[in-house]
DNA sequence: TCAATATATGAATATATGTTCATATAAGTT
DNA sequence: AACTTATATGAACATATATTCATATATTGA
């Protein structure tokens, strides 16, 4: 097997990165954990998580920048979940291998 | 489909953030990414990558801790190879990933 | 032991980041 | 329009982080 070495270049390495840095918060982490599991609001997520609404209104939008996560309008009430299978499989994949020691 | 939802407790939430945050970092992806295709000393990792020695230096005891790479000795010389196919597997995945646009 | 080479380390600095507080915006209801 | 509820935003702050410079340590060979 192992892929042969090719550079990286700026794009990817850029990409690559933030990605990573979005999952390299404990924060983000339990939200898109949370996310994994359905839909939720703002609200809901700051219950659950025991967080300030501020706080889950800064992340998700965070996430949101990198389309993480998404979320439609109902009323005053916007409900969240996540936007992209890949970065929460590789979430859900490395939490189990954590969890494993 | 769809795993099931269950609280992360502190530890696997320490380990998982600080698992994605090695891999958060530009130089630290640059590196690693080097070594999937095999071992380097660290003046031939500086020089590939046009970064200072204390740079490499820094980013691989970082990386060490996590036990992300390990190193052997030859004379003066320490060559720094990969150390956890997990991590090393995800980051690839994502690189990947990532050049697919 | 001295010199040369390779690597590690610590302090300093600049920058990035996460959280909090206070407040603004937006939609719905009366 | 006024009020309520839900969410977003900006400033301020404290903390974390990456890089650089100068220097220390370690190994080898003369």
């Amino acid at each position: 097997m192992g892929q042969q070495y090719e550079q990286l270049d700026e794009e990817t390495l850029f990409i690559v990165s933030q990605t990573f840095k979005a999952l390299s918060d404990p924060t983000r982490i339990r939200i898109l954990h949370l996310l994994s599991s359905g839909e939720f609001s703002v609200t809901e997520i700051a219950n659950r998580l025991s967080l300030l609404q501020s706080t889950v209104s800064h992340q998700l939008r965070f996430l949101k920048n990198l389309r993480l996560v998404k979320y439609r309008r109902e009323g005053t009430t916007l409900y969240y979940s996540h936007d992209d299978e890949h970065v929460l499989h590789i979430l859900e994949q490395t939490i189990r291998h954590a969890r494993d020691h």
